[in-house]
DNA sequence: CTCCAGAGTGTTTGCGTTCACACTACGGTG
DNA sequence: CACCGTAGTGTGAACGCAAACACTCTGGAG
């Protein structure tokens, strides 16, 4: 305590302006009432201190800590981030503080960054929960604040901020059904990634809505590596594969390519997310573009509003976007 | 404040444990000499009432705050990106908070996040400044902080954490001397971004070291996009192009492949940063790995050195890896 | 001229914690 | 047996701010 430099208080700006630090507050709220003559003497005093208000007495005298939680999974993927960096920037212009941190997916993980973040008494949470175990642990302790899932595809309306995955899905297998495709393969995410099964499943549907055949789904882990790897095992009959983003996209275009198989040619692949990368794979790739940022900023939204008391604005799925390129022909061509 | 529940403090766990609020602050801190009776009433005191320790309050009296900032550019690309979350992983377990915030390179912008960072009164700052303009602004304001700095390649040593570019440019180069080729052209990254007028001049320095032809470069922004625009600005006497990063490097091919320029048949490509992606490209990426993890985890462990008085660890630049795939080949091969 | 309203400003208290210091009880020493 | 050191614990103040309340003017109404 001693050998800590503490900057000029409010009592020091009060003692410059000739005024009460009360006065001081006031101006630094914006208060009204405040003789213009007054304020800017205060002003002045500030400038030429160089005072800067204390966070943690003001806090300390509030009750609120003005910062809300930001669970981010530890994987520096393009949506993820992009969607983390939309919610810092937002809750930032909403006068909020983004206490961030990263963490696995293991509920001991999980567990220890909420501690954390709990413990410095964070009014809202928004929770990346890109697994149903990160959810879990969430669920397992009574939260007081109000919290905004993302990632989780819509589970935990409406309180959740996605895009509409089956929508998503159904624009790619329609994509391929137009360019004439039956036997469509597709690619999971790992199985406990809420987003990779609600993919399997809206494909599932889809193709069992259309009447295609049914091949067996290949499990990925969203890494390039785990696309390649499920090169050895597409399904000869297949004409098209659906790939649960687009990393896997890549690995599994190399693994074709070093057997031959040609794309579109042969096969047609379709991603999903639309990375900046998927412009410039060989061939470009026909994926399914999601808002990242977008969500991130309505997940603050929600927030902000529950935080004043309003109604939550509107939280059904976004729409997702066909971006059409080249890695998608006709079966055959 | 009169509507903000305030958990229970000190006094109430005091109350329950039968002692005082000083001896609840003696086992909280872990101070030596509490009886081992009176230590567990303590805690099961804390336990029963669901006790935490306002960090508020706390860092009001100890005038410190455990806080450490974090300027993040607001690009979500891999290598910042995993860097970022290395140090707020390192933070943490030091037993400090990061306060991370994004910005956009523009003064103003850095300048606000600035403000924001010092106004929550950090004790120190990891600043991942890839410009310099970024690194002006940092300068105008006299911090009394130790700073670390990311992505400046070097500037500012002690305080910076990098890989060493001069070296990794050089391992790219030899490399592919090695391989025969004289005539190599480069694509550089943005001119404002310091680590990009590193390669460069590392470049130009080994290729006149070497006595190598001198072609023009082009300036790219490290996007695919820029890249693959690049593409059509390659010297036809070129027998090789080192790009300033790996996306740039899959623009490029994407770009070359439309002119039927056949990679690495026709000319070789080399990236800079292994990317997850790189070993997965039409071909597979040679190219030049930086480990941004450690980077970010050295940049914590400078930052807690100075803050507890004691010598720096050594920042000498950490050495960058050739990883050699597919994508280089002999001229004319 | 007195009174009152209200604009403008000051005073006091409390937020939950740590720090500096004070106190108590107990055992050993001279 | 008086004394002192020390282990263990308590007391009061301070940190910088906001909230509640109190005060002092000024000008206009009566």
């Amino acid at each position: 305590m001693a050998n800590v430099v503490r900057g000029p208080s409010m009592h020091d700006v009060a003692a410059r302006a000739g005024v009460s630090h009360q006065t001081v507050s006031r101006v630094l709220n914006g208060f009204a009432g405040i003789r213009p003559g007054t304020r800017d003497r205060v002003l002045a005093a500030i400038a030429d201190l160089g005072y800067r208000r204390n966070v943690a007495a003001r806090s300390l005298a509030t009750g609120r800590s003005q910062a809300v939680g930001v669970l981010i999974p530890n994987t520096p993927d393009f949506g993820p981030t992009s969607s983390f960096y939309a919610v810092e920037r937002a809750l930032r212009d909403a006068g909020l503080q983004a206490l961030s941190t990263t963490t696995s997916n293991d509920a001991e993980s999980v567990d220890e960054a909420l501690d954390f973040l709990f413990g410095r008494s964070i009014e809202a949470l928004v929770l990346m929960a890109p697994t149903r175990a990160v959810l879990d642990v969430a669920d397992a302790r009574a939260s007081d604040v109000p919290v905004a899932y993302l990632l989780t595809g819509g589970e935990r309306a409406p309180w959740s901020v996605s895009v509409d995955q089956g929508q998503g899905v159904r624009l790619a297998i329609d994509h391929l059904v137009a360019h004439g495709h039956t036997r469509i393969q597709h690619i999971t995410g790992p199985a406990d990634a809420t987003e990779a099964q609600l993919r399997k499943n809206a494909f599932v549907a889809e193709t069992m809505r259309l009447g295609l055949s049914r091949l067996p789904m290949i499990e990925g882990d969203w890494s390039a590596q785990s696309g390649f790897d499920a090169g050895s095992h597409v399904d000869p009959s297949a004409t098209a594969v659906f790939c649960g983003n687009d990393q896997m996209a890549l690995g599994l275009i190399h693994a074709l390519g070093l057997r031959g198989v040609g794309v579109p040619r042969q096969l047609s692949v379709i991603g999903f997310d639309d990375i900046p990368e998927a412009a410039h794979m060989m061939p470009p790739l026909t994926t399914i573009r999601q808002d990242f940022r977008r969500v991130g900023a309505l997940a603050v939204d929600v927030l902000v509003a529950a935080l004043a008391g309003e109604d939550l604005p509107d939280t059904t799925p976004l729409p997702a976007e066909l971006i059409v390129r080249e890695s998608v022909a006709g079966p055959g061509a």
